[in-house]
RNA sequence: GGUCCUUUCGUCUAGAGGCUAGGACGCAAGAUUUUCAUUCUUGUAACACGGGUUCGAUUCCCGUAGGGACUACCA
């Protein structure tokens, strides 16, 4: 195999959307099984979808999940610069090659003639309503007017599109890694417009351009481009670069978790979910959006869902937990599901879970302090960790050890009506009173001498653990839950557990 | 409408002519338990349909139906 370069090619027209990060982690996993390029392409020839801030979120999306990049305007590379609006002057020599070899037109048309020209076909019921090869010879252009009429209309700065022409009554066979081969019919293709009359290139002319020019061998990207491909194909040939033309994969696309269509934004605002990686705040709209980072999900678990969507690796296997590293070695296009897959907020719960429990309490405890700090609360490394390492078992969210650990800082304020109903009883108040007699007398408050004394009061009085346990519970954090309550007891420490029960008593 | 892609449990998927069609999420039940969870066990549930090819099709071929994408001087 060629040496391996692939890019990742957004436009900065927005957030970086789950269907943009998979693709761009597909590319970069192939890159590295390879031992290949990454490589970072900004396709902003439209410039009036440009959104300021899309191309660092773009930038810092990618880095939050540690996607590594080879080349880039920001780290370089042989091949720059990598922002398609400046590389401007290269396409109009490109283009202008096409039109001199007879591949590609000037146009004329204004945005008028096309529409009547559309509104024409569709009253005529025809089924190609487009600019091509049935439509041309009707149409303003250089191929209509002859020679010497083009070059008077273009000194009279004229405004004008270069169009490819689709070639008639050609039978393309072409090869997708993931879809195998792919037919088209290039009578049923229309003429797109390769560079428009702002003096930009479309998308078609410049990505062919610059994949060339950087030496790009697999185009790896949404399957939404799929129809593309024959006009694709047909630029590489007509520049004459067929022997250099990359291997194209065209990924499956990211459907709702429920209904019908594509993933969008909406989705995950109507059914909760972030959609973006990152906190996002659109500056035309106003928007804002909350991404995955700041809804505790860890970048590895983030990456390793976002790989399993549309992606497994094959021969039976069954693991589902793959650090970076791992999917490096094993990703193969090959195994790249070819029907799109519906997003699973469910799934993603679970493997961050996965994850949370997995990482060493110390690393937690990183995001416990910072938590816990923005609810005004001080808490040492040791604690931190201490704490997480009593909650996780609860959590799905690195959010959640701070929530989860509140009542060890904050004394309940109130109590859960409904564990109130259930555990709370007549003698609870009679027992609670016993208790602090208990915890007064209690030198050693480490949880498991607590559990020795508890057990040896509740067994030698005829008491059930339920009737003691449930009922402090409630006193010491509002509700019933959390860990073991022998461990709460050692936490809060001798002093601050029995002023909780005493006033939980009062004013429960 | 036209073109192209696609189709295994509710969801993500394994499977590459012969299997009790496997796993995971979810859901349900049970076990553990002082609570909530975790964990463990079990269960639930799928080859879209119709034709071929074949001794034999989930698997290969052709239709039909469903789904998706594209059909801009957007990417």
């Amino acid at each position: 195999m060629r040496e391996v370069r692939v890019r990742f090619a957004p436009s900065p027209t927005g957030a970086l959307h789950l269907g943009g990060v998979r693709t761009a982690l597909f590319n970069y996993l192939f890159a590295r099984k390879h031992n290949g390029k990454f490589i970072l392409r900004i396709e902003d020839t439209d410039q009036t979808r440009f959104v300021p801030g899309a191309e660092e979120y773009i930038i810092k999306s990618l880095a939050w999940i540690g996607l590594d990049i080879d080349e880039s305007d920001i780290v370089g590379g042989e091949y720059g610069p990598y922002k398609q609006s400046n590389r401007k002057h290269l396409y109009t020599k490109y283009a202008q090659q096409l039109v001199n070899d007879g591949f590609a037109y000037y146009a004329f048309d204004t945005p008028e003639d096309l529409e009547v020209m559309r509104k024409d076909l569709e009253a005529k019921k025809s089924s190609i309503q487009s600019y091509g090869p049935a439509t041309r010879m009707s149409m303003k252009n250089s191929l209509t007017l002859g020679e010497e009429k083009t070059k008077q209309l273009l000194d009279e700065n004229v405004p004008y599109v270069i169009r490819f022409k689709m070639p008639e009554n050609e039978k393309l066979v072409l090869k997708d890694i993931i879809r195998g081969e792919i037919k088209a019919d290039t009578s049923l293709l229309d003429d797109k417009v390769l560079y428009k009359s702002d003096g930009m290139p479309t998308y078609h002319l410049a990505n062919i351009v610059d994949d060339h020019l950087m030496k790009i061998s697999h185009v790896i990207r949404g399957e939404e481009w799929l129809p593309s491909l024959p006009l694709h194909y047909l630029l590489y040939r007509s520049f004459g670069w067929l022997d250099t033309m990359p291997e194209f994969a065209h990924l499956p696309l990211i459907l709702k978790p429920d209904g019908k269509g594509k993933l969008s934004k909406r989705d995950g605002d109507r059914l909760g979910f972030p959609v973006f990686p990152l906190h996002w705040e659109d500056p035309k709209t106003g928007e804002v959006s909350k991404g995955y980072e700041e809804a505790g999900y860890f970048p590895e678990a983030f990456l390793n869902m976002m790989a399993l969507l549309g992606w497994n690796p094959g021969n039976n296997s069954t693991q589902e937990i793959f650090t970076k590293e791992e999917l490096c070695k094993i990703f193969t296009l090959e195994n790249v599901h070819k029907a799109g897959s519906k997003f699973d907020p469910e799934k993603n719960k679970w493997f961050n879970k996965q994850y949370l429990e997995l990482k060493p309490n110390e690393e937690l405890a990183e995001y416990f302090i910072e938590d816990a700090k923005k609810d005004g609360v001080t808490v040492d490394k040791a604690k931190a960790a201490k704490l997480c390492g009593l909650v996780k078992d609860r959590c799905h969210f690195s959010h959640d050890l701070w929530k989860e650990s509140k009542y060890f800082f904050v004394a309940p304020t109130e109590y859960n009506e409904a564990n109130k109903k259930k555990f709370w009883k007549p003698e609870s108040e009679d027992l609670m009173n016993k208790s602090i007699e208990i915890l007064k007398q209690t030198e050693d408050f480490s949880s498991k001498n607590l559990e020795n004394i508890f057990t040896d009061w509740i067994n030698n009085n005829q008491l059930s653990f339920g009737k003691v346990l449930n009922p402090m519970r409630l006193l010491l954090a509002g509700e019933c839950k959390g860990p073991h309550i022998f461990d709460i007891l050692e936490e809060l420490g001798k002093e601050e557990s029995i002023r909780r029960i005493e006033t939980g008593i009062k004013n429960i």
